[in-house]
DNA sequence: AATATGCTTCGTTTACGGTCGAACTATGAA
DNA sequence: TTCATAGTTCGACCGTAAACGAAGCATATT
């Protein structure tokens, strides 16, 4: 009767608003204080950190002292999966009573996805990443072919220096507005990072938009 | 403030122990009725009721009348897809309060997913497709080769006869044992139908377990 | 030291949702 | 028709947990 691991548990604790608002906010992949996810949450400090402690004893999201802050970030590449999964099913079966506002066009189009690139241009760069052989699907995962290893050094990604997480170095992860891979793991988030550093994109303070300027348009 | 979709709704679905109880029964794939499901969740039949008028609502199940029987299934595969994440979240972070127990290693070993084949077997099976060049993976999703259609179709599985639905042919689903993707769509599902008819697998009621026969070991 | 800021803990209130008994509807069997 | 089984609806109860005010720590800044 009790043979899969229980479901319920991570669930109720995304099922609450005040806690799912927190989680999508870290869906930036950006470290936020208490008080800037109290703020998004829309609930006092005291609840905040009532609601931080529970998603923490749940595995969900790792705390990080910084002087008299504490910055919080989603625990693992893993739980962003998760969420975006249920972005997909809450976008998909009716309810979405977000009426399309005038950043939802943008949202679609690219957005940040726990640091890498996502919406309509994440899924093009990934399948042209795919088309170019830079990457490949093996038996079990992605993998980086010799050639795109090749291509990212020439392009000024230095890919050794990514921290050795046990994260791996490529993964897919499905858009809930695309419905179909994009490009995340370590390559996902540097590439992104890249993107940023020459200038190609920058993202929108406040929410997850990346908006690619002219010279970073020509990269494709 | 309010861009992506509204997780806390589906996740609350999913919170409830009752509700999760439902769900997870479901995986099996196999059409229940509302009394089967209430025994499996623990509650009375009156609760089961509110709780099945809730997930269908939420577009989580699907009912079907049929005589004075009414029967539930999962409504997508997009619904087990994301049932097979958080098991995968559930497993992983701690909490897994089901102390590993005899049938436990089965399950790993070789489950039933929402109607395919998953767990070691399973993950096993996937690769050595992949491998032998019968399925590929082109830009966005999984394909069936050509020679992959003759194979099969030398099997004796008439691909042509599954149901035309919208589900793709070849999908992959990713394990929360084994952490590695699985065989799912449409040729998934044949397949593991595939396996019972001929006598090579048979599923063990009142669980997710398949157990192999010896002439079906030899299908690998 | 003194003050301010960031976060936590405590205690109380409040409200929502899960639960079941009992009565009702619907379909099938005798 | 009558009885039995499957499922729903209603109403009331109850528990839990989310929310906040107020006070308590802890780490900076002056």
């Amino acid at each position: 009767m009790k043979d899969s691991p229980d479901i319920s548990r991570v669930a109720s604790l995304i099922g609450d608003p005040a806690r799912a608002n927190i989680l999508t906010a870290l869906m930036s992949g950006k470290a936020l204080t208490a008080t800037e996810l109290a703020h998004e949450a829309g609930v006092t400090l005291q609840t905040t950190s009532a609601h931080l402690a529970k998603l923490d004893e749940g595995g969900l999201i790792r705390p990080r002292k910084e002087g008299r802050h504490k910055y919080f970030t989603l625990a693992s590449e893993d739980v962003a999966h998760v969420l975006e999964a249920l972005m997909g099913l809450a976008a998909g079966s009716g309810h979405l009573r977000h009426r399309p506002g005038p950043r939802d066009p943008e949202l679609r189009h690219a957005r940040v996805c726990y640091n890498h690139l996502a919406g309509d241009m994440g899924t093009q760069m990934y399948d042209s990443l795919i088309a170019r052989g830079l990457i490949l699907h093996s038996d079990k995962a992605l993998n980086l072919t010799l050639s795109g290893r090749d291509f990212f050094t020439g392009l000024g990604i230095d890919l050794d220096a990514f921290p050795a997480s046990r994260s791996p170095m490529c993964r897919d992860c499905l858009d809930w507005s695309e419905r179909r891979s994009h490009l995340a793991g370590r390559l996902g988030r540097g590439l992104l990072a890249h993107f940023e550093s020459t200038g190609w994109a920058q993202r929108i303070p406040e929410s997850r938009v990346i908006r690619f300027t002219a010279p970073g348009k020509k990269s494709l």
